[in-house]
RNA sequence: GACCGCGUAGCUCAACGGUAGAGCAUUUGACUUUUAAUCAAAGGGUUGCGGGUUCGAAACCCGCCGCGGUCACCA
């Protein structure tokens, strides 16, 4: 059979289904008392061979048809249930609805529940109907869909093919929901901030441009919520808050970049940075005992332990660690002399770059790659954080770190600056700091200047990428899997 | 964006340059307490798309499309 003919055969069924029992889209409720874990649960005692006569009422999409219907297995957001018909007892109408079922179509069942003599526990149908019917064959049933285009482009089969995907995808859920409650009982606010902004700021990163029509006004998604939550907590609507949303980086594609992802960002008025370091592993250890029961966590081959503390280590000590080579750049805080010392250990970069752009990029060649258990970076170059405090003391050094797991970086923090007159010319700086070839230039957000002279508090801040920390909690190695509709090119057609 | 790899039936996968196959699914029949049900049979293909080499291309070459990986990009 042709596969146009096994979608005309199923759009047959539906018309004689519709014929004798009407247009199953018409039905819209089933009322269903269990799920089919609660039905597993609830039995959990019955011996094999025993019956009841429990009356209970379930539903589901048909994942296996045995022995002509009398095993039909359902699954629902639960688990998968047996549905049993006693085929040499069934009235030729049964018989006909049961021939009715497509592998895919959504069934409601009441019957009452038995163990088998093999040990399942199974419904005994007296009622049966089809709720909805599969127009389209469901993937191959053991393999499932392996072809990851197809899961990509078709999350809905691979949900229901997969259960790793199911378990990813709820993991993640769960997740983000833990969080926001870890945060709301610690007193935090959370708000919503623009995702359309006039200035994309808060992180250098290029952004996708839209086009408001009213307004004849071009329009950036945001890259990141930072300035506006800054401006909330200036207002004082709460000395805590926090958004999870989406940002969205007009960036490269890769197993560890989409180009809209998720984040946390909160701030917290008068506490510094060492508070965002306590809040970042509270978090991450909260959640990986939600999901895991402990704070260990398999990663690949690897274990990943995020109970608390984790090492603070200094950005130019992990590079004199790390290249072994000595190289103090702290001892080289001319630009163009930290540059030369970068080339005499191999890490090239274009003249006039700044002594921080020299830390932050043979840390990233170097390093960063190299820091798999929980480690968070401190002492970053004031240069390459421009909305970080720097310490008075150290005028070089913000007061800011930024946590890796694995390679990648998950969190990012600092104390928050709070002098306009600074912010300002730290914007101008990095206005005229060395970019890309066709980067445009950072744009000055005067707004946000004009509110941080209204009087910020000092606060600090942190940001952490919720699908990267989801991937490290469920064991995937692409952003991909923890995304449900990745983004992916259309096909023609 | 560069490089490498992959693309065969609805799904999972085979096929030395020599007639494109199997399992699942589908159809028909048998069986009937199965659980990847089983048994017998049948139908199902623009081998991603377009060109080329060759007596002959799923395979070799070129271009394109899509996906994956690595790198680049990404404070």
């Amino acid at each position: 059979m042709r596969p146009e003919d096994e979608i005309a055969r199923r759009h047959a069924q539906l018309d004689k289904l519709t014929k004798l029992y009407g247009d199953p889209f018409h039905i819209t409720k089933f009322d269903k008392t269990h799920s089919a874990t609660a039905v597993k649960t609830q039995f959990e005692a019955l011996a094999a061979g025993e019956k009841t006569t429990q009356q209970v009422s379930v539903a589901g999409r048909v994942m296996a048809i045995r022995n002509g219907g009398m095993f039909i297995v359902i699954l629902d957001d639960t688990d998968r249930l047996q549905i049993f018909h006693d085929i040499k007892a069934v009235t030729p109408q049964q018989k006909e609805l049961l021939d009715l079922i497509d592998l895919g179509d959504i069934i409601g069942v009441a019957g009452l529940v038995r163990r088998t003599p093999r040990g399942e526990i199974t419904v005994d149908a007296t009622e049966l109907k089809i709720l909805s019917k599969a127009l389209e064959p469901p993937p191959e049933k053991f393999h499932g869909l392996k072809d990851v285009e197809a899961r990509f482009r078709h999350r809905e089969q691979d949900l229901v093919a997969t259960p790793r995907t199911r378990d990813t995808l709820r993991a993640r859920y769960r997740m983000i929901a833990g969080i926001r409650q870890f945060l709301y009982e610690r007193g935090f606010l959370e708000v919503e901030t623009p995702m359309l902004h006039v200035i994309a700021g808060g992180a250098s990163a290029k952004p996708f441009v839209t086009h408001h029509n009213a307004l004849d006004l071009p329009l950036y998604m945001r890259i990141a919520p930072e300035l506006h939550l800054k401006r909330l907590v200036i207002g004082g609507i709460s000395e805590k808050v926090f958004e999870i949303n989406r940002n969205f980086r007009n960036e490269g594609i890769s197993p560890r970049h989409n180009p809209e992802f998720t984040m946390l960002e909160l701030y917290q008025a008068y506490v510094d940075f060492t508070s965002m370091i306590e809040i970042t592993e509270a978090i991450v250890y909260h959640i990986a005992v939600m999901l895991h029961g402990t704070g260990k966590v398999k990663f690949g081959e690897l274990e990943l332990d995020f109970t608390p503390p984790w090492p603070r280590r200094g950005m130019v000590d992990l590079i004199k660690e790390y290249t072994k080579t000595n190289l103090d750049l702290y001892a080289h805080p001319d630009a163009e002399d930290a540059r030369e010392q970068a080339a005499k250990i191999g890490v090239k970069l274009e003249p006039g770059v700044s002594w921080g752009q020299v830390v932050e990029a043979v840390f990233g060649e170097r390093v960063e790659h190299k820091l798999i258990q929980p480690t968070h970076v401190v002492d970053l170059p004031k240069e390459i954080s421009p909305l970080a405090k720097a310490w008075p003391d150290r005028p070089h050094v913000a007061q800011r770190f930024e946590t890796f797991v694995n390679g990648w970086e998950i969190a990012n923090a600092f104390s928050e600056l709070n002098d306009p007159r600074e912010q300002r010319a730290r914007f101008m700086e990095q206005a005229e700091q060395k970019r890309g070839p066709d980067d445009p230039p950072h744009p000055i957000d005067d707004d946000f200047i004009k509110a941080m002279a209204f009087g910020m508090p000092p606060m600090g801040g942190m940001g952490m990428g919720m699908d990267r920390l989801a991937m490290l909690m469920t064991d995937s190695q692409s952003i991909r899997e923890v995304i449900a509709f990745p983004t992916m090119r259309p096909l023609d057609k």
